[in-house]
DNA sequence: TCAATGGATGAAACATTATAACATCGCATT
DNA sequence: AATGCGATGTTATAATGTTTCATCCATTGA
């Protein structure tokens, strides 16, 4: 069985977006939702790396595409990823990033290297459970979690200590 | 011994915004910084409610002070009281709120209600260290965590209940 | 086949949030 | 008074996101 590849170390990424888009094409499908052209193409602009994109960032790349597309197009895209959750939004970088457990119910949870700019998405149940049981023991109904912890991940560490 | 005041529920709020005001004096005396007039009347804007408050929210209510300011004043004000600890952005809503345990270290944890829009800063301690470890776990050095929960607040919960 | 429907896209304008760059002020120390 | 420096003023602009309305196009049902 194979592991998942860390996003800040070599791996054929080629097989990451491989996956994503034929994950993407199943899920729309038994959603009956329509994986379009422009929302195909956003998502794997978005999977070029596993860096977030930001919106006019794809705007860009759409238009290299020569799609001259204004600001909606993009958002839209967006969007209907993140409603089919496929991408997440990376709300401390206003950026998005694919979803690394597309299918799997799950609260997103982000480790962003200030370095490099990967985003490595966690599941950890254990510490939704924590939040979760913070916000009961509140009264606080919870129906959307952030979770983004900047900082640095192991390759930039090594990178730092010969600075 | 008082309890911390709910957001949500009625309190002595002006309680609330002196306390604020006079950690805020301590701890920038203690750190010889300058809480100028415009930085201390931010903070007290800040303080009105428990409810974020967006950086031309105060812009608008400097404006009706009679203070003609521009945007990069209020963001000055913003990066210094973060600074200090006295306020928190709330990435998921571009907003500020006024930080309730100033002058303790602790990482900010927000349950935001959708409805009434106030903010309760938790501090978890437990659910900073389930985080943390889950972090380490991926041998990923943490520097600063986002983590904002939205939902419905305990009061809020009970109006829905009647629609 | 054809019109109706409704989701998806195009396009223009605009709203909101945030920063850059440079000038000036005012106070504390000399 | 001269200097140094943090704080503020001012103008312009960048970056991010939304509203609105028109148009396209695939499917469906007559």
């Amino acid at each position: 069985m194979s592991q998942t590849p860390l996003p800040y170390r070599p791996h054929n990424h080629r097989a990451c977006v491989d996956q994503a888009l034929a994950d993407a094409h199943r899920i729309c499908n038994d959603a009956k939702a329509r994986l379009t052209p422009t929302r195909e193409r956003v998502l794997e602009l978005i999977w070029q790396s596993h860096k977030p994109l930001g919106a006019y960032d794809l705007l860009g790349a759409l238009a290299q595409d020569g799609h001259n597309a204004a600001p909606p197009t993009v958002y839209r895209a967006l969007d209907f990823l993140q409603q089919h959750g496929l991408v997440h939004r990376i709300a401390s970088l206003n950026a998005f990033v694919g979803c690394a457990h597309a299918g799997h119910r799950h609260t997103g949870f982000f480790l962003i290297c200030r370095a490099c700019r990967n985003v490595l998405e966690l599941s950890a149940p254990h510490v939704a459970e924590a939040v979760d049981q913070a916000a009961q023991d509140e009264g606080f109904a919870a129906e959307d979690t952030t979770l983004e912890i900047a900082g640095l991940c192991p390759a930039c560490q090594q990178e730092g200590g010969h600075e």
